[in-house]
Order: structure tokens, then sequence, then C-alpha cells
DNA sequence: TATTGTTATACTCTATAACTATA
DNA sequence: TATAGTTATAGAGTATAACAATA
């Protein structure tokens, strides 16, 4: 096999598969397209499913706040939420003292889907770490988490939404 | 602060921030996202980067396979493998018998290219465990392809190239 | 008739930049 | 004048499907 070239240093491709970094890359798309997989049942992106969990967390921000924390521009953000407020999930209160800015909620019903999102999340997490025993997920996670902390990574908040769609259903 | 509402399980969202398959997607768009930056420094997209190690690893397949591996339609792989050939990294050979494909090879130029490309992942791989030793190190990458291998992962090839496009420079 | 590489077209997404209403 | 939200537009990137050459 291996036909023609081979130039000195050739030999298996630089550090791909070897290293934790390629590692890292890999196992992370693969866990974010199952989760968007699975969310999908719920109608929901991964993008969407961050927005409901931010709002959860901290409600009453503005929309500009929450587009930049979701990496998007505000012009994109508007018809982002026009669909979830649409379906009912969140909603736009005015601001009495500044009214030029929505502050954004959590609906009841909002509330209740991310209940829903919650058990989506834990069977997520069991699926992806089915070949690890519980204590190594616990030293998988102390790692992962330093890891995270030095490289300047917000504890909460968007790890790859941006590109991520819903899939057609052929 | 917290204002309105609270409908029975509200709590401090789903299982976002801390679990492993949140982290690994943190963590593998951040990877992702740092190596881009690298290796925009050599002018390569992360899919380029990856066309040159498959070629590395198995020269002479056809246009149509890698384009399969690397997760893009072969009407895509067509501009994409024209910009390689006019920079004279890799190259067309006609197949003497089956006068239809080509056989995809690096060029000398290809393969220096990519002696820098392991320079560059080499130090890659540094800058993302710097918070680990190195027995953290070995003991995260046996965990990691354990997860991998489980996931039906293949051990090399594309973890999410797809939608990683250059940045503009401002 | 089936397959490789290629081109053409139509469509989706996106960011940029105007515009409005409030401040 | 500056800022929150919104709308409009133009551009990039894509997949789908048609096409030519070879089998």
């Amino acid at each position: 096999m291996s036909s023609g070239y081979d130039v000195g240093m050739t030999a298996s491709a630089p550090t791909p598969r070897t290293g934790v970094a390629f590692l890292l890359a890999q196992l992370g798309a693969h866990a974010a397209g199952l989760f968007a997989d699975r969310i999908a049942g719920l109608d929901l992106t991964p993008a969407q499913a961050g927005l409901l969990r931010m709002l959860a967390a901290a409600p009453g921000r503005s929309q500009r706040e929450l587009a930049g924390d979701l990496g998007m521009p505000p012009s994109r953000f508007v018809p982002f939420a026009d669909e979830l407020e649409e379906r009912g999930l969140i909603e736009r209160r005015r601001n009495a003292s500044d009214r030029r800015v929505y502050a954004l909620h959590l609906t009841g019903k909002g509330e209740a889907l991310l209940a829903e999102l919650a058990q989506a999340g834990m069977a997520h997490e069991q699926q992806l770490c089915d070949a690890l025993t519980d204590e190594e997920r616990d030293r998988l996670l102390v790692l992962l988490r330093r890891m995270a902390d030095q490289q300047g990574l917000r504890p909460d908040v968007h790890p790859g939404y941006r590109n991520l769609r819903p899939k057609p259903k052929p």
C-alpha cells in the first residue's frame, strides 16, 4: 500500500487521535449532537434550551444582555425570542422606569418544559457516561472542571450554540 | 432579587454546569476554537487540516470517499479541494484503470505544511492541558478514550468540522 | 444503467446597518 | 446624543438536483 511520497517526517500524522485536545473536540461535538437530537423531541434547539435555563437562573434580564451571553447579535435575538414567546414559554415585560427595555421571564409553561428538559439532561448524561463507573465519572468531573476553570470558561452559559440547528425529518 | 414566578421545581436549572456532558461540550467547543485560531496562522481551516492529515495517513483515495469522511457532500468537496490544489498542497492524479476517479495525494509542499501543523498541534495540546500534571493527563486520556470507544467514535477523522470557518481580520 | 466528478440553482442563515421609541 | 429593540437588505454558504464523462 502507501504509494508515492514520503518526505522526511511524514509518519502517522501530527497528534490527532492521540491527544486530549482531539478527544475533547470529538466527544464534545458528539455530546452536543446527541443532546440536540434528544431535545428535538421537545421541539427545542440547544440555544432555546440555553435561554430557558438562563431565564430560570436569572430572570428579568434585557434582550441585549441575553443575546450577548448566547453569542448572537441583538437583531438575531428578536425573532429567536419571538418564537418562544408565541409558544407561550417566555414573556416580555416592559420596564416601568425605562420603557425601552424588556425584562424577559419564564412563564408557567416554560417552567414546566424546563422540568422535562432536566430529565432529558439526566438521561443524556447517563448515555454519555455509560462506559464509566461512578467513581471514574467523579474523577473525570474533577479534571474537566479544573481544565475549564483554568481556561477561563464561565461555569454556566453556552458551550457551542451558534451553529446548531434542528434536523429535518425524512 | 429574583422577582416573579417559582412553580414547584424551579431551582437552579437542570444539570448544566454540573455534568460531564456539558463540560465536554463546553471544553470541546473551546478546544476546537483555539485550534482553529492557531492554524489560521498557517492559512488553514480545521477541515483543511483534517484533509491533509487524512491524505498523509491514507494517500490516493477518491474525492467521494474523502468527502464522506469529512461529512460534506461531494459537490462541496470540489471547490474545497480546488483551493488546496491551487495552493500546491495537494495533487489530483487520474486513475489509469478507471478514468472517472481522481486519486488525491499530498505534494512535497503539503508534507512540509503538515509538519508545521504537527508542531501547532503539540502546542495546542499543552495549552489545553496546562492545569493538569502529566499523570493526570494520562488518566484523563484513558477515560476519554474509553468513552469515545464506547460511543462508537472512530479513532481518527473529524470531530466537528462542518461549521468552522476562518475568522475575518479586523 | 450506474458511478465519479462537476456545475447550477435555489434556499437558508447571518450580520450590517438603517430605523423607532425612549431616555 | 445615546441606547433598547426592531426591521430590511444584501451577502455568504449550503444542499439538491441536474449534467458530462466514463464504466
